[in-house]
DNA sequence: ACAAATCTACGACTATTGTCGTAGGATGCA
DNA sequence: TGCATCCTACGACAATAGTCGTAGATTTGT
């Protein structure tokens, strides 16, 4: 229903989809599961977090270490429904059919597993509002 | 296949949509879909334009009325499956099951008629996979 | 107790986005 | 033919993103 969720910006999705794994992290943490893989210097990481604080967009605590201990502010539920709905509105008008056929109509097959939990989401879906 | 494709911004987004819809279209043709609406002057919309266009994203070509027509130079189709496919991997690692569920899981209910063509389209789908 | 390693805080820089304002050329009507 | 209108070209500016470098405080290992 809120809909005025937090909309991270690529590096800062990154580094959220760390700290939910692991909350609470310490900005090292993080830098060792994307920073060397991206390529990215430490204080690059440190940087991205502190704004992400300023933005209100996690807590943090001094750990016994002198480091600091971060953790979200916002569930990963709701900052991803935030993602998929402004795309869904912004380029699909609303359409979650067209969504899917441009999010994997195209070369990348779909997988028969993945076919079959859609099917059996939409029957849940179909459950659910046939009980009202 | 192709992976290169032209990421928008949002408010690129929004005059490419009236490109696609109208194209060839004057800069004028698009204000008036859309400028007015979003509370935006003329000349932010012919900026916006001509940046789409030194980034190769439009054509240009001589009015008659010594204004200019402009082309998209992707295709509609192409540039959102590289949207709902970036968000795709960035948010949800592939799983359209996931990308689906938050776009829609939410307070929007999800109309029959929806659910009724995605369980179609599926059903499409599983069918050419079993037909390799 | 000291030097090495580790952290944070900050400032800086470049690129991109979104938005205008102004200048000046072209069009078109009275 | 001359003024009002419309269009483009350009530059400017603030905000955001992504990336570092450096400085100074703190911890840690010997």
């Amino acid at each position: 229903m809120e809909h005025n969720t937090f909309q991270p910006s690529d590096a800062e999705l990154d580094i959220l989809q760390v700290i939910w794994e692991l909350q609470p992290v310490t900005v090292r943490d993080i830098f060792e599961r994307i920073g060397a893989a991206k390529g990215v210097g430490y204080t690059t990481i440190l940087k991205q977090v502190q704004r992400l604080t300023e933005k209100g967009a996690l807590s943090k605590t001094d750990a016994p270490s002198g480091a600091h201990l971060y953790s979200a502010l916002f569930s990963e539920t709701q900052v991803k429904k935030g993602l998929a709905n402004k795309l869904l509105h912004a380029a699909f008008s609303g359409s979650a059919l067209q969504l899917m056929q441009h999010a994997l109509g195209d070369g990348e097959r779909v997988s028969a597993e993945e076919l079959a939990a859609l099917k059996q989401w939409l029957d849940q879906q179909k459950n659910q509002n046939d009980a009202l």
